[in-house]
DNA sequence: TGTTATTATGTCAGATATGACATAATATGA
DNA sequence: TCATATTATGTCATATCTGACATAATAACA
């Protein structure tokens, strides 16, 4: 199984183990992988919220509709710089990101 | 957008050579610049009050102290990605972070 | 069922970020 | 002052990320 399919199933809500075992990774690793896909999750709400495709908010921020399904799937190629980015193109604010990453489930 | 931020932008290397170029700073730009920031800002907060060099940071993260140097400028060639796996390296937590990308100055 | 909209997956050339290095600038302490 | 530690700046080969594209999978609805 490949990390880009693992990472998803971990964000879909598979609980083998802590993060950190099931992918093997650091303690650190595993908070920055938590960290992006909470924000993966935030930008899917908001997305949804604002009633936009993903092809609509590819647009807005000039990207196109497959990177912002991986972003939304937490995709490793898929930098939090991005995930910012498209955050604050659905009208995001700081404090919203804040609580994104403060987040601490659903 | 006020003087002082400008200032800071400025001073920090964006692409804000002239005023005519930074009014065409987005107000997401702008918002995704000032993330950076904070973080920068609280990275080197934490280094300092551990008391570690740049270069004991860099060893701790694999990286180097030229780069960390840029980190804590706030260069635009430093990566969120990076700050984030360089903040949670010296112990900050989630909440940590989300308190410094909500914070709104000193 | 079929038709259409939306989302997911895989790939790749070009763009951007990275660590490492040299070296300059600045700080710290004798 | 001098010596040394620390931080800043510039560069570059390599690594990683990005938008775009094709296409597969799934959803929505008649």
């Amino acid at each position: 199984m490949n990390t880009a399919k693992r990472k998803r199933l971990e964000a879909v809500g598979w609980n083998v183990g802590s993060a950190a075992d099931f992918l093997e990774l650091s303690p650190e690793e595993a908070a920055f992988v938590e960290v992006k896909l909470r924000l993966s999750e935030s930008l899917r709400k908001r997305r949804k919220g604002q009633k936009l495709s993903q092809d609509a908010l590819a647009r807005k921020i000039r990207s196109s509709q497959s990177r912002v399904a991986k972003m939304e799937a937490g995709d490793p190629t898929v930098s939090i710089d991005l995930l910012i980015r498209a955050l604050l193109a659905t009208g995001a604010t700081h404090r919203d990101l804040a609580r994104a990453v403060a987040s601490s489930g659903k």
